[in-house]
DNA sequence: CCTATTAGCTACCTGTACTATCTAATTATG
DNA sequence: CATAATTAGATAGTACAGGTAGCTAATAGG
């Protein structure tokens, strides 16, 4: 397969190609001659994934490359791949650590995951991301306490658990691997989606009696499609 | 308050707040000369929450202007703010109205919806934004059935009923108002962080056993602190 | 042999979220 | 009263992300 046909094949323009080929995210194709190279059907696959994680995921292309890396490794466990790609997921967070309402929101954080029993490394991003999350809620008014936490942490924990059934363990690495990273980046925005329709959803339930007049103004402001 | 009290009480440097008052996200202050503005307590208000839902919701600039725009606007009933933020959180998805794939996962997407019994307008962007997520399981073969999708919104619309139940409906509109676009954003936040720990914690638990003698290893592999 | 395609390279472009600087008008201070 | 500091408002510049475009030399296919 040429260039020109994996870019058929997979919807990505050649430039793009050639862009994710410098910034590693694609390996190069089998050098035929110092013109041609010949890819297969593992780089339409990986051309998938990569625009997976960036337009479904919103991960920057650095920490695609990163997660890429980790895929690739086969020296690495599925652990440490997962833990690769929940380091390159989360975003930095810049802790402000003489700042006081920062160390009680990690400290907040801390105490929630170990409540939980949740096996987390003590240095990962994804406890910032929480105390983040929680200091901006205290400094809101809307104090996050483990109490309030603690539905939404059931409700990932049976989430995730369910999703690990379903992940092929005992086929081909590769197989596996990538379905974990999937699992991580796709069906978190699933949920998110799921989300915020439910809100929407509530919140059409919950007001219609109270707006039932304004239906009409409302229509007029309706995007224009 | 003046502007420099405004930086100091709310952290945000002030090139940064002149910004915002160009961009339209912060009112200007009361006027009280040529070159002397009053702020108050409210501006110190609007910040947080900018800034939540810059940093922790990761908005765009120009969405967080939107939805500020329709939290101010006495007349839009608190469904109708509601609304605007989702639009304003939903990035543009791009759909490609004649490709067969898409329509297929469109119409599982919105299959999906009918069948929760959510009250959804037709045409709300988080339905293509489901679809895209769809498609793009469809496209890694990990099929995303209607099955497989349920848990995740049943998860999504009991917490969503929990949440509701904490809105100061009664209060005034603007704390109900914020409460809610807080909840969509933040809170929405909160959940795909725990569903993050989740996952490390399970995959640990899960691949601890496979991977007994390859901990030294992997811990040379630590990011330096 | 001639036209099209390609790898590899460098340069350029667009959008986002700031940052910096400048000006003129105040206001505070010694 | 003079002088230093602060401010609003405006314009311009920066840094990064994610591409996009064009160039050159080599080669493949007809």
């Amino acid at each position: 397969m040429r260039i020109s046909q994996l870019s058929a094949a997979s919807g990505v323009p050649i430039p793009t190609i050639k862009y994710y080929l410098r910034e590693g995210l694609l390996p190069s194709g089998e050098q035929t001659s110092a013109t041609r190279a010949e890819y297969g059907e593992a780089h339409v696959r990986r051309l998938r994934l990569i625009r997976a994680l960036l337009e479904v995921g919103r991960l920057p292309i650095a920490s695609i490359r990163k997660v890429l890396a980790a895929v690739d490794d086969e020296d690495l466990s599925m652990h440490h791949v997962l833990g690769t790609a929940h380091y390159a997921i989360a975003p930095e967070v810049a802790p402000h650590p003489d700042d006081e309402d920062w160390r009680r929101a990690r400290a907040e954080a801390d105490r929630l995951i170990s409540e939980l029993g949740w096996r987390i490394e003590p240095w990962a991003p994804t406890r910032d991301e929480l105390a983040q999350a929680v200091q901006t809620l205290d400094r809101l008014g809307m104090p996050a306490t483990g109490e309030a936490l603690r539905p939404y942490a059931r409700a990932a924990a049976s989430l995730v658990e369910q999703e690990m059934g379903t992940i092929p363990m005992d086929g081909p690495r590769e197989t596996a691997v990538e379905a974990l990273v999937i699992g991580t980046v796709v069906h978190g925005r699933v949920l998110d989606v799921l989300r915020r329709l439910a809100h929407e959803s509530a919140s059409a339930r919950i007001f219609e009696a109270r707006q039932a007049g304004k239906d009409c103004q409302a229509e007029k402001d309706r995007p224009t499609p």
